[in-house]
DNA sequence: ATGCTTTTGATATTCATTCTCAACTAGCTT
DNA sequence: AAGCTAGTTGAGAATGAATATCAAAAGCAT
């Protein structure tokens, strides 16, 4: 039921310790539809708890990361956003004018992008990929 | 027949000043046939002209990227990665293990990309698409 | 509650990239 | 060939995101 409490289960049975910090960044990541940057989600998770600090953001989010809680997104210019990887696989196109993320997912290029790859002679750990368009002006 | 001369004579058209150092730079990554980061192509480029600054293969490198000339390539890990653009375009698979860059092309990937950012009311401006594996050990 | 280990906040540090600015030069003009 | 002027350069300072440092604070198994 509670997006959050499962987090912090899963976390705590992999031995990671659930601090009051960690409750906040992962409170943060739940209410969050969006890609919010290492500082956004500093703010967000002062909502929950007034202490954290942006080193604990930044390390907390290493440690979810190398647990695949969450995902990790460079997109072009600014710093990274994150998400949480809980939800359905999708790529994102941006929005070269607005800087707008939207999501989307395509079964015909994941799987050719795993045929590539095995034809090339690899095993496909993960991929990226980003589309950068222009609202249609119509 | 001189593919460096042909960059220049593009470039010195479009009113971008041939200097000593752009020749230098120009002639490292017309001899490279990876994918150098900004220091390497500094060294590269010092075989040509010894007064190549990291200061102005980065400028350069901008002016390169304005005018089309080259790609950047930010693969996850370090720094970002260089190369001309006048090759025939293709997408990249990066050994996890290796750091090795494979290049690879796949037309059906690119027309799925082209009608992806349509059907969500966008014109494609560009795209980067990445495949990150390891080597099958077979 | 105790004790050991991990985590935290604040700040310093790193590293790639960009900026600053006086000196230099490409390329047009004469 | 010499002059002119705006664009370019080298060296080093500055920036900004992300990471490291370290003493103090807090999980959590006992």
């Amino acid at each position: 039921m509670n997006e959050v409490k499962e987090l912090e289960s899963e976390l705590r049975a992999e031995g990671v310790r659930i601090t009051r910090q960690r409750v906040a960044i992962l409170s943060a990541l739940s209410e969050s539809a969006d890609h919010p940057t290492a500082e956004e989600l500093l703010e967000r998770s002062r909502d929950f708890d007034q202490s954290v600090s942006l080193a604990t953001v930044y390390r907390t989010l290493s440690v979810l990361e190398g647990r695949g809680a969450i995902q990790r997104n460079d997109f072009e210019g600014a710093g990274a956003r994150f998400e949480l990887s809980n939800r359905p696989h999708h790529d994102h196109l941006i929005d070269i004018d607005t800087g707008k993320v939207v999501e989307f997912r395509s079964d015909k290029i994941e799987r050719l992008q795993e045929e590539i790859a095995r034809e090339l002679g690899y095993d496909l750990v993960h991929h990226r990929m980003e589309l950068y368009g222009k609202r249609r002006s119509r």
